[in-house]
DNA sequence: ACCATTGTTGACAACGTTAACAATTCAATT
DNA sequence: AATTGAATTGTTAACGTTGTCAACAATGGT
């Protein structure tokens, strides 16, 4: 900064005020600023900037994991909003390990983010504490329902779960059965699968059976599983899945198999992703708006300065496929 | 940093050494420094430590997007490796636009990161000046033919191309069409694509049509663009896709018409995604290594302090699936 | 007992920027 | 001409760490 001041001919802080674009410059010093910024290719570093004016225009970001279609998504949305306003994001994945999000979330705070996004409601005394301390803007996304630290963007999982099981039953499915995957992390697929349960009970058709996978989503699994819960109750009549992967899969497996979706067998998915609309027979799911989630989120991270800790309920949509 | 010292009964450069794990620190001082450190559950300050000691445990990654799938999965693997040496990802998205991309690097740059990890090998002169000016590690990924800045991670899509070609040709194809989208963008869509045009010619069997679309690859542009294709020249029987997303959609709507895949209707696809091994018919496609792409830009990023800067080729693996 | 070596701790200044305040300029008003 | 106040620029001192150098203590070999 120093080079360009001299070349400029003017004081340091001057060159630090254009570079800012600060109010109360005159176009004559903007000028020659520039111009002497230019002619030696000045980068302003902000690692110096950021320590004395104790903000930095990074904005943490913690993430699951990015094999979930979901979250890339959501990536993009927050990124479209950051990028608007010149910040940056910081990454963190936690790979759905409480330890390892404690210690990432630990890391991304010590570059005095603007703000930081976390997943899910579930979170611990000691990232409490560590946001408490920071004393650091927070939106937690995915969920809407639980005790947040700061804003919450999201969905109503039991809403959905919910929503769904009305669709099943409007469709005239009795004998539901319910597949899972992962161990039900996060917490909110239990959340969703119990409400679901709960929903079924109410309409007087209790859930069949439940299939809790130990592995990662994917379309190999929900088939496998698919085929595994059909063989043990040969009764069900339609699979309430905790994500499209999982549908897909089940999907995949009745075409092969012939059977007669959806009069023999419903399939109902959860996050309405693209590829379940160009399907042979389209996926009905549960649409969740996983860009504009990021997007609002990010965008909240901005007005919680101003404005306090919000909770904004973005809504799903039953998408009605032709697999139910 | 202070308040540990005076609690801990020590100087602030001994607290720096500690949190640092600098060597030659007694049992004693550690424990000490440490306890108070939990007691006031100190968290050091990032920018002030990259700022004196010039050097930032940040690493700039600059990817296009996350909507097409390779890219999460390559973020995946680069966060596995930096994680676990204790670095920090800042993520900047240039929506394959080289203006916002140039934006995009220089903010990021203004970090001081550790190195940079770029999509590509197409970078102007603004790009090559900035980071020759910062001196930053350099890894690109994605291909490995070009004139790069530093290292390449990739695969060679050119060669890519000749297998796919050589595989349709021995699968006894010959009237074969090619489906792109996007506009070709990224280059090496189009690098893919004329390598593909030139072995066919070299089989004997040209390029019967490429059918590239102005909108962004998804299952759906997929179907539709094979229909079209097909209407304009039914004598194709078999159609390479410039990725999997495209070929899915091409493959579902053969599978709807009834088609006899792969005897009336050859499909390949690019990139080995898993929902392509799970359909009816599991989709042809040529794999590539996205997650390890990731992983071996970040390592060869550390490394490059010490060794100079390296081409990997990673290669990749014609999936022979069923719809060739 | 001496010196060289290694291990351990501390004092000070500096990294590149910006907040806070001070000083100057200049046009508008009295 | 004097006065005022806003607009513009400059001076100084930090922000919270770590590099450099110095000092001191412990160790080991002669």
């Amino acid at each position: 900064m120093k080079d360009v001041a001299t070349r400029a001919g003017v004081s340091e802080i001057s060159v630090s005020r254009v570079m800012r674009n600060a109010p109360n410059i005159s176009d004559a010093l903007r000028r020659k600023v520039t111009d002497a910024a230019n002619a030696l290719s000045y980068t302003p570093n902000r690692l110096a900037g950021a320590l004395k004016s104790q903000s930095s225009n990074l904005v943490a970001v913690v993430l699951p994991s990015m094999s979930n279609a979901v979250f890339p998504a959501v990536l993009d949305g927050i990124e479209s909003v950051l990028d608007e306003q010149g910040l940056n994001a910081v990454l963190g994945l936690s790979g759905y390990d409480p330890d390892r999000e404690v210690r990432v979330i630990r890391e991304l705070l010590s570059w005095s983010p603007k703000g930081i996004i976390l997943t899910g409601v579930h979170h611990g005394e000691a990232v409490r504490g560590m946001i408490a301390q920071m004393d650091v803007p927070v939106v937690q996304i995915m969920d809407i329902e639980g005790d947040p630290i700061g804003s919450m963007v999201g969905v109503s999982h039991s809403h959905a779960a919910i929503a769904a099981a009305d669709h099943l039953h409007a469709r005239g499915y009795r004998r539901i059965g319910y597949i899972g995957a992962w161990n039900e992390r996060p917490e909110r697929s239990l959340a969703r699968r119990l409400a679901f349960e709960q929903q079924l009970q109410h309409h007087g058709t209790p859930l069949v059976a439940a299939h809790i996978l130990e592995d990662r989503s994917s379309a190999r699994i929900g088939a496998a599983a698919t085929i595994a819960l059909l063989t043990e109750h040969p009764e069900i009549d339609c699979i309430f899945y905790a994500n499209d992967d999982l549908a897909l899969g089940g999907l995949f497996y009745a075409l092969s198999a012939g059977l007669d979706v959806p009069r023999e067998l419903g399939l109902m998915g959860f996050n309405g992703l693209d590829i379940g609309k160009a399907t042979p027979i389209p996926l009905s799911s549960i649409e969740t708006p996983r860009f504009q989630m990021g997007a609002k989120a990010a965008d909240l991270l901005l007005r919680s300065r101003t404005e306090g800790p919000q909770t904004v309920d973005l809504g799903f949509r039953v998408f009605d496929g032709g697999t139910t």
